[in-house]
This record gives structure tokens, sequence and C-alpha cells, in this order.
DNA sequence: TATAATAAAGGTCAAAGATAGTCAAAGTGA
DNA sequence: TCACTTTGACTATCTTTGACCTTTATTATA
């Protein structure tokens, strides 16, 4: 039980219980645990997942820092994202906007949006670059969006 | 945290929420902040971009400036259209997030939802398949999606 | 007055600094 | 053995600084 890690692990716990975001510093954490700064990845990535309820993003260079939240947690919601675990075709997904739409979890307009932005127009593309998808998403989100209001 | 650079950024947009143009002293920025006078530029050029509804320009020699603007409203979704038939990272993309909101093309919240559709957690992907793309980008939104601001 | 020198801005770019991320290899314990 | 942990070398990203460059205004001088 005493593995670093699981000590690690309990330290940020319990600094996430109170204020339900909280912001890290990989190697003050690393220093104060005298571990290798990527032991602290291990942690986040082995503890802090997305199914345990935290979401992990990070800033480098100067002033750099890793932000941990604490993700609400809802039952339609829970059941939902197992089923996103798995590749989805536009009308599973539309699917699951209209129901989460119906159980309140999300509103219309959120769910208009988010349509656009998984529809095929959107996604389907010849070269698998991130930055390429990105815009395309954006373009067809705005495109489409003026046309509705 | 505390990097310069982003206190210098607040500082900045401090100055220019009451007025729409400001004219700024690289040197007198750099001296009260205590930077090197380039970090000024630095600070520009990555946060007071077009992306983002500002215009930079600036005059040399004795009496020069700095000049901030706030881009014409009407401008921007023609801009931003035409600045999405590239590719775009995530942070570019957010910055014109920021614009869209700010000039009411979009909301606040259709905003928050399209940066987590956007995100590179949501897009990053060894596969280059659609459905696959799908349930990742929708996962990533609704996990992050009510944490309430 | 016209021109040349000097001063007073701001611009550029590359290197150094400061973080964080990744991945594979080695270690550990049930 | 096998899964989990730990480490370190290498990579990626963002910030900060400084040396050198360009432009413009002002002052000195022929």
């Amino acid at each position: 039980m005493s593995n670093i890690s699981d000590i690690i692990e309990k330290f940020i716990l319990d600094a996430i219980k109170q204020d339900s975001e909280i912001d890290l510093s990989r190697n003050e954490l690393a220093n104060f645990f005298g571990c290798s700064p990527s032991q602290i990845n291990y942690v986040l990535s082995t503890r802090f997942t997305l199914d345990r309820g935290f979401d992990v993003t990070s800033q480098r260079g100067g002033g750099g820092y890793i932000r941990l939240v604490r993700v609400n947690e809802d039952s339609v919601l829970r059941t939902v994202l197992n089923r996103l675990k798995e590749p989805i075709d536009y009308l599973g997904a539309k699917h699951i906007l209209d129901n989460l739409v119906y159980n309140n979890v999300i509103s219309e307009e959120e769910s208009d949006i988010l349509s656009l932005a998984v529809s095929s127009k959107a996604l389907s593309s010849p070269i698998n670059n991130e930055n390429y998808i990105r815009s395309q998403i954006l373009r067809n989100v705005l495109v489409n969006i003026k046309r509705g209001k």
C-alpha cells in the first residue's frame, strides 16, 4: 500500500476535496515527494481519468501548470458517456443528443450546435490532421448557425 | 499562475475595456512591469491578434506609440470564416470563439461547448475515423459541460 | 534652409529558460 | 509470471531576454 503513487493520489484527492478545481505544479510535486516528474503524469493518467470524474489540462513553459477539475456525474450522463466509449455514427449521436435534451442535461441550443459540430460534413476528412478537422468543424457550425437565426 | 505575459495581458485588456482604442508606450509598459521591451511585442503578438478581434498598429521614432483597436463587428464573421479556410490549432480557435462572443455572433454557452468540441483532447486521434472522432468529441463535451460557471 | 547627425521610439529573431509530456526500459511485489 | 510502478532520456511548448535592426523626430551644422 505504500507506493508513492498511492500517496500522491491521496494528497491530490485531499487537495481537490474542497475546491472542485486546483492547479498543480508538476515539478514542485515531484520535488515534494522526491520522485521523478513523470511520476506525476503516471498518477494523473492512472487515477485522475475521465471515468473517475476528473479532467486534466495543462500549460507548459514559464508559469506552466497542471489543472485538475472534478467533473459532475449525473446518471443519464454516465450512461451516455459509457456508450460513447465506442465509435458512433451521426444518427446515433443525434439520438443521444435528443435524449439529453429530453432529460434536461443539455439545452436545445446546445444540442443544435453539437449536432452541427459532429455532422458528417464537419468530420469527414481525407486527412487525419487535428487542425484541419478543427477548422472544418468550426466553419460548418458557423456557416449554419447563421442560417438558423 | 504567474507569468508576466498573462499579467500584462490582463492589464491591457482592462485598459481597452472602456475605450475601444488605446495607445500604449512599449518602453513605459516594459519599465512598469520590469520586463524587456520585446516582451510587450510577445504579449501583443500572441494575445492581441486579429483572430481575437484586435488590430495593432504602431509608430516608431520620437513620440512613437502602439495603437490597439478592437475591430469592427461587421467584418468579424467574414474575417473568421476566411481564417477558417486554413487549419487552425486549439489556441487559435479559442481566440476566434472569444472574439465571436465579444461581438455577439455566438453566446458564451455556445462558445464553451464549441471550445470543448474542438479541444485537442476531443480531436487528436490515432485513426482517421469519423465515428471514432465523433464519440470522442461528444464525450469530451459532455464530461465537461456540467461545470457551471 | 537643406542636410547631416543624433536621439528616441518600436520591430525582429534566435537563444536561453521554464515547464510539462511521452515512452520505453527497468524495478517490484503478489 | 504478470501487472503495476518508477525512472530517465528525449521531446514539445510556452515564456523571457538581449543583441541588432528600422523608422521617425529632433537638433546641430554648413
